[in-house]
DNA sequence: CTGAAAGCGCTTACAG
DNA sequence: CTGAAAGCGCTTACAG
């Protein structure tokens, strides 16, 4: 800290050659020294390392960009439209933990929008060599041009890709399937037998797999359905849903809602009708966000590890980068977190 | 489209010997083409451009940064404290606008994530030539080590520091006292003339700027003190306040609220006294998010052009970096939003 | 184990 | 207006 260049002295700075004289070694030496190579004597690596230290030198990434034919640079290429994107905490939650994760590795992040007036430009930048690898998290590029350019580039998609997923691509995301099969076993394991559930919309394919998770639990269990009403992934959806399920014919001790939110309209109505959670009715659901903290029970949920998606796609694509085999799914560990409603 | 290479090539592509070869001349003078030298026959130009487009060449960034000196990379520095950060909306919403205008740029966004267990990391990324300036968006870093960093490379803060600012740094951020006014300004427009305010926390610098411009618009308009009651910025203490200030001595026909949460609480306590908004006491505030379209009514707001703030920062750094003189504080433009409360 | 040399792909004085 | 040459700071065969 003391003895650092200022100035614009701070973009030159030391250089190999400099750490190569203080260590009365030849640039080649020092710069396998740098490299970890394992031919270089104990004292040379020794007298290097301290020259290094001395001169607080850092190799000069474009210089070894260049030579290395490496940016040790990837992009996070995200769509333009703010309303879905940004605006969705999901996202901003995916990117950090990519960028942090990425701070521990010798990666940059940077951030790729992908313009709604010129598509092709993110493309164009992307196929310029200037990234090592691409993160794409929008729903909108997962088409054919990106299934394409990830025959050429190393690319890890967050999301399914609309067009039908062929060996090629690899994606991370969480398994909707095993997220719902956890809630709905932990249900079973507190000593519920008639579980219900309401379901997300069965248009989208989280919301049958959620169901389909749901189901495949109870029946390894041996446990028949307790019943089963759709809702939108709102409150309100989840409320009618729990009316709906009330006034069926089966009772049922248990609930598996597939979001947090639904789960919350649930618990309302529960409330007003003085049916107690977790004594007569356990509740259990999907997603870890504010809506799972602030009810009463508080609620017992999968936490779907947003973060860690992130980190697990920067992670995945490093591996591709690397040219090591990498299967064409890679799923988000997931973790039951244990609160009141259950 | 239709010639690119692809697989491997695509990362070593066109070179710039291939465009001098195809166009018949040497490098020197691709590269003065490439560059936008002056002193180039115009058939020349041409030639040029035509091997150029032929060949879909782009130039190397590695080679070009490592003879330029120049990155052409910004950081973006963002806190690692998630709750602080990723949760808010607001700095999702700033490092889109600054990502978006920066893909208009030659400038590629990079994400710097300041790490809480080794913050002077970020600090050794920034000062190894690795971008040719910062964006540094967090309270915490803003501390005397980031003043010194801008001195030795092109800075621009989102939030002013917490030590003092002296005249060797640049901050973009909103102007408080003006929105305040112009909310203000707005309710005395409309025929109000006994406004009151719930401010924010005065132990904040943007509480007392907010406070500030409310009472300079009302001053500036021959008009006296209707009130004043401070808050802490969540809908709570917005409907606190309003209770004070119904319980206080003097009447009041509009009330400016330093922020759409507080305003939002505000909106509770009239409506539960059947004070009708506005007809018998308008309402305006700060921050055009979710809290002001959800309410009933919606809010008459001032925009803050958040993700506005984060292009803004990038042009202010891109003059920084050409070397133009920056003031030391540039505002964001503002803007009312007119809505049903007033 | 170490060093001299070539080369990564560009830009830019320097001559002409 | 144009070209030959040097050089940006590194890595890596190639000899030794």
């Amino acid at each position: 800290m003391t003895t650092e260049a200022t100035g614009s002295d701070a973009l030159s700075g030391p250089t190999l050659v400099g750490v190569a004289e203080l260590a009365g070694v030849s640039r080649s030496t020092a710069s396998r020294v740098i490299n970890g190579s394992p031919n270089v004597t104990e004292e040379t690596v020794a007298r290097v390392n301290e020259a290094i230290a001395r001169l607080g030198y850092v190799p000069n990434r474009a210089a070894r960009s260049l030579v290395r034919r490496r940016t040790q640079t990837i992009a996070m290429v995200i769509p333009e439209r703010t309303a879905e994107f940004f605006a969705d905490p999901y996202f901003a939650e995916v990117i950090q933990g990519a960028a942090m994760y990425a701070s521990s590795t010798d990666y940059s992040l940077t951030l790729l929008i992908e313009s709604e007036s010129d598509p092709a430009k993110a493309h164009r930048f992307l196929r310029r060599g200037n990234v090592d690898g691409a993160l794409v998290l929008s729903h909108y590029s997962a088409s054919s041009d990106y299934l394409e350019l990830s025959r050429s580039l190393p690319v890890v998609f967050g999301v399914r890709p609309a067009g039908g997923i062929d060996a090629e691509i690899h994606i991370v995301d969480v398994d909707n399937d095993s997220a719902a099969a956890l809630a709905t076993e932990h249900l079973i394991e507190t000593g519920r037998t008639r579980i219900a559930t309401i379901s997300g919309p069965q248009s989208t394919s989280a919301g049958r797999e959620r169901q389909r998770g749901w189901h495949r639990a109870l029946a390894d269990a041996g446990l028949g359905e307790a019943g089963c009403e759709e809702g939108d992934y709102t409150p309100a959806s989840g409320a009618a849903a729990m009316e709906r399920l009330l006034a069926g014919a089966g009772g049922f001790d248990a609930v598996f809602a597939a979001s947090a939110q639904m789960a919350a309209g649930a618990l309302e109505v529960l409330s007003s009708r003085g049916i107690r959670v977790p004594e007569d009715v356990a509740v259990a659901t999907i997603d870890n966000n504010v809506f799972t903290t602030t009810t009463t029970p508080p609620l017992t949920t999968v936490d779907l590890h947003t973060a860690g998606k992130g980190a697990t796609m920067v992670a995945t694509l490093e591996r591709l980068i690397r040219g090591e085999h990498v299967e064409a799914m890679t799923p988000v560990p997931i973790e039951l977190v244990r609160r009141g409603s259950s």
